[in-house]
DNA sequence: TACTAACCTGTACG
DNA sequence: ACGTACAGGTTAG
């Protein structure tokens, strides 16, 4: 197999096969743009030209201009089988989320499915979130914390929630309350943010790794859901120790100890093309 | 400490 | 149409 040529990269955003990585939930495509909701802003991005416009004056760089994405992929294509899954999505692209909006998307996420997730983010948007006009159209804003913290029970049951809607009041709150701090857990260390985002009730392993790598520029940070499992299993058998049927707490942090130390300091990277290589694979929707 | 059942809801399958 | 299986991670026992 002759080597990646990165250089280029830059130019070649998929946004197709971005949104459609189990990473973000309120994209949808009207048109010729595809249109995103981001914390209190709207995204508007141009498949043909690529060009981005947004509701509010300064957008956030969502793409991750920032990251020295060559150097990133040469890094993490040290391994083969995520060397073969940037050959098939060359275009995939880490976003970087607004934090609160990431924080409730995956507390949302668990224990459900990419389908039902779009459909409760999106009644959140609609029953707490601020309608705004952007490009002509409506769209719903991401409740701000404390909409979500005062909320009536029975109103984030009517989003879909069920049992989540107890995690969802409960984690906006420590929001309101400081006990969580997005700017501060933003250069705190991996091990510390970890540690924190766990006290919060309805927040495990997998879903903390996910709002770290998605909004707390935590690139080490590998969620291992179900799906990652399967890669493991499939194409990593013989390399990790841990890896076991269950993943109980203290499993989780070995296997995650384990990855790290092969994957290196883009592990999340490596993690975002092997996700999406397998969903494809297996026919999964977004 | 390790394992398991229960959790709410939407979708797919028979 | 109707039940039953499945998708999923966290918590509590």
């Amino acid at each position: 197999m002759k080597p990646l040529l990165f250089e280029n990269f830059s130019q070649q955003i998929n946004l197709q096969d971005t949104i459609n990585s189990g990473q973000v939930f309120l994209w949808e495509k009207n048109g010729k743009k595809w249109y995103g909701i981001n914390g209190n802003d709207v995204l508007a991005i141009d498949q043909n030209t690529r060009k981005i416009t947004s509701f509010s004056e300064n957008p956030a760089d969502i793409f991750r201009n920032d990251d020295n994405l060559k150097k990133i992929l040469e890094n993490i294509s040290q391994d083969k089988i995520v060397e073969s899954a940037i050959q098939r999505f060359p275009g995939l692209r880490l976003l970087r989320q607004d934090p609160f909006q990431c924080y409730i998307s995956f507390i949302v996420s668990s224990n459900s499915n990419i389908q039902k997730i779009k459909l409760m983010l999106k009644k959140l948007c609609k029953k707490f979130g601020r309608k705004v006009r952007f490009d002509g159209k409506e769209f719903f804003l991401f409740p701000e914390p404390k909409q979500l913290a005062n909320a009536q029970t029975k109103d984030l049951l009517s989003c879909g929630l069920g049992y989540r809607a107890k995690s969802v009041k409960n984690a906006s709150r420590d929001v309101v309350s400081e006990k969580i701090d997005f700017e501060f857990l933003k250069n705190a260390d991996y091990d510390t943010t970890k540690k924190t985002l766990l006290k919060v009730y309805g927040i495990g392993d997998k879903v903390a790794d996910c709002i770290m790598l998605f909004s707390l520029e935590k690139l080490v940070a590998f969620p291992l859901d179900r799906w990652m499992l399967r890669v493991l299993q499939k194409y990593y058998s013989k390399k990790f120790q841990s890896l076991g049927k269950t993943l109980t707490e203290k499993k989780y942090s070995m296997l995650h100890e384990e990855i790290i130390n092969y994957f290196g300091p883009y592990a999340g990277y490596s993690q975002q093309f092997l996700f999406k290589m397998e969903r494809e694979i297996n026919k999964k929707k977004w």
